[in-house]
DNA sequence: CCCATTTGACCGCC
DNA sequence: GGCGGTCAAATGGG
């Protein structure tokens, strides 16, 4: 079976196990932050399966959608949700045809630039139409590893605050497939750079910063837009990577908190980035950003993962899952 | 001094 | 010719 269909049969169950949580949850006791949580899950799921059908080339309008984190007074995740918007788009490939790009958008408050790889801006240009200039930026180690990976980056005309980011080409430099596998933010440069003593520390504490940087910057949210240069068998392993790599992380974090087997059943494209198209993760972002709270806390306490349940969330009754076995979601013909 | 950014020039495509 | 994208010299910061 094609990843695209196990991911999308994994969300499909995922939305379905989610709801069943939640009408446990819907008992006076349980608390309102725990039914968001869940709504939220179930809304990433819903979204994380259309933008299976999208990129597969099915015709699925997402639109803003509502959630009770509107009601929330503390978090505006209603900029959050509504921008929640993947679009997809047609471009030439370089052998004529067309390849669909996916932009989702969202709102940066942090830097957008960080996330997670070192950019080296090579150009800016203003853009007919745009109030804002494009920002073109390549990969630090394109000369010293060949890393071809470049994306552009504009401000929203519509809302200053948003930003563009359009990802093309892949990485290949070390950096790359090192964050996008595990939390050693860097790697020791080419040799050619070995005579440099102070290259290694600036790095070094260069991407410490990116990577703080990485959970505001998606708590937020960026609109960005994925592009490959490349095949589509080739689009970016790294693309998402230390930025999915931490989600996928905080994902793994959570979903072991709760009881892997009921909120665990990660899609690939959560867990296996590396053969994934580029364009998943950004409505894990979604998931990031409604989790926030949560997540913050949890990192920024590491006591509290063995004792401390996510906000309020009766793990225990995760245990107990029930749903509906004679709905037809397991059945890849429900799909055909 | 090295490196990243800035910015005008240049190039290729439509 | 106009536009988007890239190059590369100039500039500035650490």
């Amino acid at each position: 079976m094609d990843w695209e269909l196990k991911s999308l049969l994994n969300e499909l169950k995922e939305g379905r196990e989610v709801t069943n949580q939640l009408m446990k949850h819907l008992r006076p006791s349980s608390s309102h932050q725990t039914r968001q949580f869940l709504l939220d899950k179930i809304l990433c799921s819903y979204e994380k399966a259309l933008s299976i059908l999208n990129w597969n080339g099915f015709v699925v309008e997402t639109k803003p959608s509502v959630t009770a984190f509107e009601s929330s007074p503390s978090i505006d995740h209603s900029s959050e949700v509504s921008d929640i918007k993947d679009v997809l788009k047609k471009r030439k490939t370089s052998s004529g045809g067309t390849e669909q790009v996916r932009v989702c958008s969202g709102k940066s408050l942090d830097n957008p630039l960080d996330d997670g790889y070192c950019w080296r801006k090579y150009g800016q240009k203003a853009i007919l139409g745009s109030n804002f200039p494009r920002g073109y930026y390549r990969c630090t180690h394109r000369h010293s590893q060949g890393c071809l990976a470049i994306k552009q980056v504009q401000r929203s005309d519509n809302d200053p605050s948003n930003f563009e980011v359009k990802y093309k080409g892949r990485h290949t430099c070390n950096q790359a497939s090192h964050s996008a596998a595990t939390f050693v933010p860097v790697l020791p440069e080419s040799k050619e750079k070995g005579n440099h003593s102070r290259k290694r520390p600036y790095q070094l504490e260069k991407k410490q910063e990116q990577v703080r940087h990485i959970f505001s910057s998606f708590e937020s949210g960026l609109k960005v837009k994925t592009e490959d240069l490349d095949n589509r068998e080739d689009i970016f392993p790294s693309f998402s990577f230390p930025v999915e790599s931490e989600q996928v992380k905080s994902c793994l974090f959570v979903e072991a908190l709760m009881e892997n087997d009921i909120m665990g059943n990660l899609s690939p494209a959560f867990v296996s980035p590396a053969t994934s198209d580029s364009n998943y993760f950004s409505v894990s972002s979604c998931h990031m950003g409604s989790f926030e709270s949560d997540l913050t806390d949890i990192i920024s306490d590491p006591t509290s993962v063995t004792n401390s349940p996510i906000g309020d969330i009766d793990i225990s009754s995760l245990d107990n899952l029930e749903f509906d076995p004679s709905f037809p979601f397991d059945n890849p013909e429900f799909f055909s």
